[in-house]
DNA sequence: CACGATAGGTAGTCTATCGACATATTATGG
DNA sequence: CCATAATATGTCGATAGACTACCTATCGTG
């Protein structure tokens, strides 16, 4: 059995872009964590499966938005912690930007503005 | 140079199927003017490609959310008329409901709920 | 010792969207 | 009269993002 509540999570595709250098803007973090940090933050609404984390991350790291390295994970674990860097911060600025305003368009067409 | 301010219209993923069949309950609409009323709400930052929209379409009659005929647009043209049916209004709320759930989720991990 | 949680990753697939093209008719401007 | 834009429908191929399913490895707990 699942879980009770939960009416299967999804991303809204495109998202988790931002999501992830959002989260990276309090603190550097491993991936796992990342992950760990939006589920428990969205309430288990979204789920960041494995299979998109690390493409995604490796994504962002190739475009410059995010760097890399080996550390130690809080549990003793080796772990691959990220930096958002400063272009990173810019493209999350765009990234909400342009997010709201597709928000307010289609808000504007369901009519619940 | 393109239009001016209009930094380049882009559909969030995943979020066409349900502006289509919102625009259908209205009335029953042909392709073209379904794009055409979803880009002039949104005051042109939706905009929807024919590459996108007819196959949208074709997918929303298969799985029997919209049905469709033959008929004349109000210019005089053969136009193909789509129709929402009671299953597209229950998947039309289903859609909402669940996009609805994602933005608050989402909107909890920016930290601005 | 088995298992779940932690940690990182890859391979293959699926699907939605997009740009570019093709076709046809009608309206408009020069 | 001709070119072009707008209306209207569609296809094709490329791309990108997300998913399932798998793989490795370590650590803690029952």
């Amino acid at each position: 059995m699942p879980r009770p509540s939960a009416s299967k999570a999804e991303l809204v595709p495109g998202t988790l872009d931002m999501l992830i250098l959002q989260t990276l803007t309090v603190q550097p973090l491993h991936g796992y964590a990342v992950a760990q940090h939006i589920e428990r933050l969205s309430e288990s609404v979204l789920r960041v499966e494995q299979g998109s984390l690390y493409p995604a991350l490796e994504r962002l790291q190739k475009k410059g938005w995010v760097t890399s390295k080996w550390g130690e994970s809080p549990t003793g674990r080796r772990a691959r912690y990220y930096t958002i860097s400063a272009a990173g911060r810019k493209q999350l600025g765009a990234e909400i930007t342009s997010f709201d305003r597709a928000l307010l368009a289609i808000n504007r067409v369901m009519r619940r503005a």
